[in-house]
DNA sequence: CAGGAAACTTGCGTGCACGCAAGTTTGCGT
DNA sequence: ACGCAAACTTGCGTGCACGCAAGTTTCCTG
């Protein structure tokens, strides 16, 4: 595996990137959506407000990334953590349980924010479900080709048992995807 | 006063300055100046190599610059503490003075470096005597106008009285100057 | 509902950071 | 003394960050 080390440029790019979603959820959390004006997250992150505005094209997408972005590896690691030999189908149903289970420190909060917003849940709902990346990618290592699988799970009074079941018509699909 | 606020790109700029400044001195400091690569005190400070020559064009100059820096901040606060009622010439031998009897942290190892390395000597001596410009502004602002005064200490040996005794040459400059 | 203020988003020009490659210096081993 | 290798310095082209100004949305107030 060769750890192809992008250079300053990308390395920069990547850190500005992080430090306004990590600014935007830390300042959302804080003081509440509304509360929040972009210059305050430009400048927490340490760029001017016209860069906000080259990373993210509204004052929500930072946020929504933010959570996104936090969802997308705790799924990564949980698929990771999952053994080989496991099925497929009970590996994804379990990654995705662990998420609504074990929440990670402003996970819960920062999940009912985007519920709870309009504007926010608006955004979340335009970028691509925030689950479907590292699934597909988790997926696609595990099979030898891609396949796509888009879930949109919102939780509403969610219980293990209930995304157990939500999940559930998906097996059919996994189990045909081998 | 209106302390007019520099703006974001130029507050960057003295922050990378400093940075390289800083990194540059702390490693000549840490493993001797043979042992210090112009990379190493770009990585430090977060910049490529390339900007490092943007803002020093020599692998020397930014340890000076260090040097420098510290003495000039040490001399305008030590010209800042004098009380107005000081005659000036007082004021500015007491200052020098000061620097070199109650050294800042690292001052007299950085000064033992620069007096030691050949090319750093050299560097050094290609700037404006470090003591020059702190001074000139504190003087300017005693008096209504501008007078250049130009100082060439090398502390070899150096005792207070030493010192006085170098500076003593300049009293009658300072007098007739008011 | 009209008017206006504050915040947002975007096009544009400028300046700095970066990577690259070429030329130079430095220091060492033979 | 010679040649080589590593490090240094600099010109150049590209891309990102910034400031500014214009157009838009949002929200509040009369």
């Amino acid at each position: 595996m060769t750890q192809e080390r992008p250079d300053l440029r990308e390395r920069k790019k990547r850190a500005t990137q992080e430090a306004l979603r990590e600014a935007a959820l830390r300042l959302a959390l804080e003081r509440g959506t509304a509360n929040v004006r972009v210059g305050d997250i430009a400048e927490a992150a340490g760029v001017s407000p016209r860069t906000y505005n080259n990373y993210f094209s509204s004052r929500e997408q930072a946020i929504v990334a933010a959570v996104t972005a936090q969802r997308e590896t705790r799924i990564a690691e949980a698929m990771a953590a999952q053994p080989a030999h496991v099925p497929l189908t009970d590996a994804v149903t379990a990654a995705i349980v662990d998420i609504y289970t074990t929440p990670g420190d402003d996970d819960h909060a920062a999940l009912l924010l985007i519920t709870t917003d309009p504007a926010l849940r608006h955004a979340f709902l335009d970028t691509t479900a925030a689950i479907e990346a590292p699934l597909t990618t988790a997926i696609a290592q595990r099979l030898g080709h891609t396949d796509r699988c888009l879930l949109y799970t919102v939780p509403t009074g969610s219980l293990p048992g209930l995304l157990r079941a939500a999940l559930a018509p998906l097996a059919p699909a996994l189990d045909t995807a081998r």
